[in-house]
DNA sequence: TATGAATGAGACTTCATTCAT
DNA sequence: CATGAATGAAGTCTCATTCAT
């Protein structure tokens, strides 16, 4: 798997881009669907093929191994969470502001279950290499919220430490993913704007007083 | 696999039933180092029975399935985690009872950090009745706390209708586990001693205003 | 294993039905040749790849399981008997229609004795369904004979109960079979055509003279 | 495997003759019962001694290996058959005589079919020596019947050359065991006593009349 | 580009047999 | 004599990956 500062490439012998990224956009969702169902390891290549839509030998044309599959999820999930909440940024330092990245961010795992659930189980099954790098997506988004509480911690909305900012923010991230792997057990308590809700209010408080 | 009500039995050819706990307990032991180092399906039988300093043979003497190993692991956590949460109830309905019920329940799995992240990862791939069996035990695991909030919630010391009894309870067990498989994030920004009062702080805070 | 009221289906991923053919009467011949030596259980599948020419993974594309190899010699067998039996079939009802029908099935049996005994020694060895399934092969056969003799006996060639036509007929067969299982204490004393001659002649004279 | 001209000894540790005697026929007991239920390769020796009544130690004390308990399950069987048509020959060279053994043989294979059956199937099981031990079992009991044919030869009863002695005798011997492995079929047309006295007309008739 | 038959390393599991108690 | 825990060779089957068409 070559490597490059930015991204880790996947490489083909395809060379029609687009074609490239149509079929990857296949092979995700076949694995969203397979991995979601029978897990990783239990999943077959065969198996992804076939719920894409084409044959196995097409398959290893866009994807040297099956790793790679689960690579392009990951990868794929990061992206997904990245465009969602660069796209209200407006760097305010309000409370107002972080309640609607914290609301986005709920909202789109929300929309995702399937696929946060999957990172969040079989990540491990990376390659050294590839772990790295998908850890790394992970540290970029809790900073995303980091910056947000920093930005109001700075206009004096918050008084958090550093320590305290980077507690916070990965709270707000593990709180967000729990609603994906555990909805088995909350979506029987609460819809997910009741949890929304909950959180916000929970955690903000918490927070706020300081 | 056998089922009772209170406990799905793994069942064995060997009569002795002291070597059996003994036996058992060696092969959890040896489950949770390779489990964590490769995961549950790149483990072999073959390594978990040589790092449990036996036979391939003598393995499948204590055990059925590779599938049993997992589930006599998980079962494992959930027995270690009644015994210190029952270790000092007083049903007195203070604070003080929640918070050192909500220390215990982290110190424990910081002490366990291996085998909670296992069971977090790998537990989808028991089967059906197996899975069902974890998942109630891991709901037994969130009354615990629920209860204790119930009790400080009658005598007054917190005011919380029922959804928020159960969120709440939730919300300590996640942020619990979150220690067990974010450890590589968190440890290197706190210790175990300060994030259990930042969780605490924060928590409570947000909770007793109510 | 999917059923149908005519056959019971050995599913493939392979989709060439022609090599699929082929492909099985290489299993085919290569299970006679262990099976007669060694028997169904301590013939491996390997060695039946390795004897029918390919690799193991290759056996595994056009059969289930080791017990599809014995269903496929025994269904193998039926057909082939079929095929002899009904090449010829005038139903005429005479004396000579049924020496005819019985000369060419010990001859078959002659030319098979390897399949033959395999399939009554290994045949308990499939799955209740398929010896299900075998075993009314085995009575249809009986029941072509059945016929024969029931077309001599409505000419008032023969003059047999029902109960004597069912026995008669099971008679020939296993007379037949006898040939197969017993031929390395018969060849000594006698070659097929005298062992035809015989049975031929005892049998004949037993049933006519009713 | 021991040999001696009369028969092969299996050798055992202990020296009790009359425990021994005791412990094999518990043994054959037991493996006739599941060597019935699921073939001599499926049934597993810890199942054999657990149906004898003692543990998979013992068994090894009074048996070498699993195909001695095979061996000496088809030595029973001949010493059976043996004793059954010793009992009553006067040697008088009648077709009364001839009757009366085929009866006894009959009878005798309908109280033991599953013996019988399973001596059929499994035989194939044995070692080459002890294969060719038992298949000249075989040969003396077609040899009894031999005798009793080549008596009423002599005496002028019947008519018959040397080869079709053979046969004849082979012939009895086939149908007597067709009634252990097609029984399945057989008993829902006819009893066992309907069936002797058609093998005997039958036979008889078509023999005789030379 | 797309296909799918072929490959074979390697996984899980069984079970005949031994031997210390 | 009796026991039963331990052993490990060997068997069946899966599935990621390749490559000729």
């Amino acid at each position: 798997m070559a490597k490059s500062k930015e991204k880790l490439q996947v490489e083909t012998s395809v060379k029609d881009a687009q074609l490239i990224e149509f079929r990857r956009q296949q092979i995700i969702n076949a694995a969203i669907v397979l991995f979601k169902e029978k897990g990783f390891h239990r999943a077959t290549t065969r198996e992804i093929a076939k719920v894409a839509g084409f044959s196995i030998g097409t398959l290893y044309e866009y994807v040297r191994t099956k790793e790679d599959v689960l690579y392009l999820l990951c990868d794929h999930i990061y992206h997904e969470v990245k465009q969602r909440l660069a796209s209200f940024p407006q760097r305010s330092g309000t409370i107002d502001e972080l309640k609607e990245a914290i609301k986005q961010y709920f909202l789109l795992i929300d929309s995702m279950t399937d696929a946060f659930t999957i990172m969040y189980q079989e990540s491990k099954s990376l390659s050294k290499e590839a772990l790295h790098y998908v850890l790394n997506k992970e540290m970029e988004m809790v900073a995303l919220f980091q910056n947000i509480l920093e930005n109001c911690s700075e206009l004096g909305v918050l008084r958090l430490s550093e320590q305290e900012l980077f507690l916070a923010a990965n709270h707000i991230v593990i709180q967000g993913q729990s609603w994906a792997f555990r909805k088995w057990a909350l979506h029987r308590h609460c819809t997910i704007d009741e949890f929304i809700e909950y959180q916000m209010d929970t955690f903000l408080f918490g927070i706020i007083r300081k």
